[in-house]
DNA sequence: GCTTGACCTTTGTGTAACCCAAAGGTTTTA
DNA sequence: TAAAACCTTTGGGTTACACAAAGGTCAAGC
């Protein structure tokens, strides 16, 4: 099958697929013919099993690397262990930040209710924001992601 | 005073300041004799502004949008609630996914215990991410992120 | 046989907020 | 006066794709 049909099976974007077939995550055939890409069943798998990690918190980098072993004939499965193990806690210490985070941002919202607006007076920016504490140097990165 | 100066009293390094430089939320005078940028105390409140903003989740277009606002005399403050309200749900919904991508992976690393590595066997790569649901086409962006 | 539309290819650009390196000028200090 | 420390601009790297352009291919209908 050819990129649009590999794609609508695994339910990506043909884009996604030859983002994929471009870092080498998919190696299908080509028709000598025309050089189109050619898919088969087990590349169907392989894309499943690559959307399978990513919803597990796997980066492109890592599935690479899961892949090679796996091809390699080795199991990655100690691999993806310690991966796992080791972002686990990256991720729970990225919830904390963001529920500190949502915690000002309701804190600021509130403080609203009973704060003026202001121009700005070579003083003031605006209040609302100034009147939060410096951000201390053990800096949490806090900042706004992708927006769907 | 110069970068480094500005940078080290705001906590900040010194690219980040050429880098909001760059984009035009700092706006130093220049040295005419050299062509060095020259940040006075106000510069330092900006910056501070910035700073303070940026842990509050907005981003650097949307502070430029701020200091605009201010710049030209107008109150930011109507500007920075309507920001707010807007992506503060969307932090919410983001620590949803990432409280339900931690849910996944502790699932995975306790059905570990139970379930044997394995070689993959063109079958199976990986059993322990294989046996996870497909993503639904519904898919959350529950992505790995940079990590420190 | 030919046009049209749907598909394919590669290449290059954009995204967010910086970080880093290079090449070269300046200032400070020993 | 020479080295160290700083400044400048330019350009490339990071993530996981999306998107547009330019051009080749293919199936269908007229």
């Amino acid at each position: 099958m050819k990129v649009s049909e590999l794609a609508r099976k695994a339910g990506v974007t043909a884009e996604t697929v030859r983002h994929y077939t471009r870092e080498g995550l998919l190696a299908p055939q080509r028709d000598p013919h025309n050089g189109y890409h050619l898919f088969d069943h087990t590349d169907l798998e392989r894309l499943q099993f690559i959307q399978r990690a990513r919803t597990l918190g796997f980066s492109i980098a890592e599935i690479h690397q899961i892949l090679e072993h796996a091809d390699q004939g080795d199991s990655p499965c100690p691999l993806v262990r310690d991966l796992m193990a080791e972002r686990l806690p990256q991720i729970r210490a990225r919830i904390r930040e963001l529920e500190e985070l949502a915690a000002r941002m309701e804190q600021a919202l509130a403080a609203w209710s009973e704060m003026p607006d202001g121009t700005p007076d070579g003083h003031s920016l605006c209040r609302l924001i100034e009147s939060f504490p410096e951000p201390l140097s053990g800096d949490a990165e806090t900042r706004p992601e992708a927006s769907s």
